[in-house]
RNA sequence: GGAGAGAUGGCAGAGCGGUCUAAUGCGGCGGUCUUGAAAACCGUUGACUGUAACAGGUCCUGGGGUUCGAAUCCCUAUCUCUCCGCCA
């Protein structure tokens, strides 16, 4: 959520800044202006009232105590006109303030100055590209053979359990799903990343507060009897851990990684790109996640971003790393990096990691605070990255190192999986 | 699932209708003393909103109510603890 005083600083650069990102209700700055306006003057008027109140209840308390009966009774007389009018003023303010709530949560955060315009994924920035593509033998298969080659992963018992995109992993499919998560978070943990294991269903607030609601409300998985979602990303209950919270400037910068599944309907994606792991609803995931000072954001995401790249390289992955343009970004990022490996069967790039600073655009909602060292509240920057998502890291792994006896194990991964190659 | 108890500032904890501008202790910060530190002593110490700066307003888990006036009384939700039941 964008803080109001942003917007009335300089609402002409804010326009500009939320047209890159082709946002196209511009005249909501104005409306929010004028609306934050009016709020001020209804507290103004609240608060002279709600002041009366206060003062003449004292009033009444000293007369009662000196045996004043009659003025006291007087004075309540009175007490009761203004009681009208502060609850006037409030219903009115509480009008205003949710008015203004719903305008401003529609506003996308603003993106960096270095985001390229743009309004598609094909808009989108190469910034590198690294590894070597593989060549293939000639017998190569996409992945959605391969596993039922190997008998790794099994879509239709999945499908039969629980419906489709819910992949059933079997035998060395399962444990190459869990050396990859093993790696992953000791790859995190030796960068100084503290590791977690969150729930993996989360309160509306949490939502909220991370941005999936109210807008992505349909993405999620929602338990109605207790109103509870199951999370899409480890960002969210991870996030959440400093939601509400006044941190000390030394506590800074805080690192996380978690392990969870995550959950997503994926309404409305489908028919497009579905096949085999490209695209389910519960899949393994890693994240990191960081809060920290404003100052610093940028040159974490570019820290947090090679620590990606690198973990990509040690798989012997080929990868490329995109610069996402405006359209591309999503609701809350002010500057995101994709990761895609190349998964050579196919001929196609797949996402496996997307790392984005959020500037304070989640803290604001969180209110995630810390106190610099002139004793002034500043909110933090959050940011977050995948290291790594797995499907689609295992559909390039089977895929790019297949061989006509089996895949062949990167030799990193190799302690994590027992063996050097999956037959 | 049943019964009971509770939720107060960074923490512990008092307060049980007006003097709460929330005691006190611990912690934090500043100072005195000291070569330096510790101890001791002195001072200081929340958030949000609002203002040019004051003033003012809000916040004692959330929501609602009673009252001229609520941390305090009532209702309700949530959470925590204890006991019982069930259970990996």
């Amino acid at each position: 959520m964008l803080q109001v005083n942003v917007l009335r600083n300089n609402p002409q650069w804010v326009k500009e800044r939320l047209a890159v990102k082709n946002f196209k209700q511009l005249e909501l700055v104005d409306e929010i202006i004028v609306l934050d306006d009016e709020r001020k003057r209804i507290q103004s008027d609240y608060d002279n009232t709600q002041s009366k109140v206060n003062a003449a209840s004292k009033e009444i308390g000293k007369l009662m105590g000196q045996g004043k009966k009659d003025e006291a009774d007087e004075m309540k007389q009175q007490v009761s006109s203004y009681k009208i009018q502060v609850a006037t003023f409030m219903e009115s303010l509480n009008g205003t303030e949710k008015l203004l709530q719903d305008k401003i949560i529609q506003l996308p955060n603003l993106p960096a100055q270095i985001v390229p315009p743009g309004k598609t994924p094909e808009e989108n920035v190469v910034a590198k590209e690294g590894g070597v593509k593989p060549t293939l033998h000639a017998n190569a298969v996409p992945h959605w053979d391969l596993i039922k080659k190997y008998d790794i992963v099994d879509f239709e018992t999945g499908a039969k359990i629980t419906g489709s995109g819910f992949p059933l992993f079997k035998g060395k499919g399962a444990k190459l799903q869990r050396a990859l998560v093993q790696y992953f978070l000791d790859y995190n943990t030796a960068a100084g990343y503290t590791e977690y294991i969150p729930p993996f269903m989360v309160n509306a607030a949490s939502a909220y507060a991370t941005g999936q609601l109210p807008d992505k409300e349909g993405q999620m998985y929602h338990a109605t009897e207790d109103d509870f979602y199951l999370i899409p990303t480890a960002e969210v209950p991870v996030t959440n851990i400093y939601r509400d919270t006044i941190l000390k400037e030394d506590e800074l910068p805080l690192k996380m990684t978690a392990y969870s599944p995550c959950f997503r309907r994926e309404a409305g994606s489908f028919g497009k790109d579905v096949r085999g792991l490209n695209r389910v609803h519960q899949f393994e995931k890693v994240e990191i996640i960081q809060i920290v000072k404003p100052e610093t954001s940028y040159d974490v995401l570019d820290a947090m971003v090679a620590h990606v790249e690198k973990l990509i390289q040690s798989m012997e992955l080929p990868y490329r790393i995109l610069r996402l343009c405006g359209g591309d970004m999503s609701f809350t990022s002010a500057l995101t990096y994709d990761f895609e490996v190349f998964s050579a069967a196919q001929q196609r790039w797949l996402e496996v990691s997307s790392v984005s600073n959020f500037e304070n655009f989640q803290t604001n909602r969180l209110k995630c605070r810390f106190k610099d060292a002139n004793g002034k509240m500043q909110l933090t920057h959050s940011l977050n990255g995948s290291s790594l998502a797995l499907p689609r890291i295992m559909a390039a792994l089977l895929e790019n190192n297949q061989t006509e006896n089996g895949i062949n194990i990167p030799t990193i991964l190799q302690p994590y999986f027992g063996a050097a190659v999956l037959q």
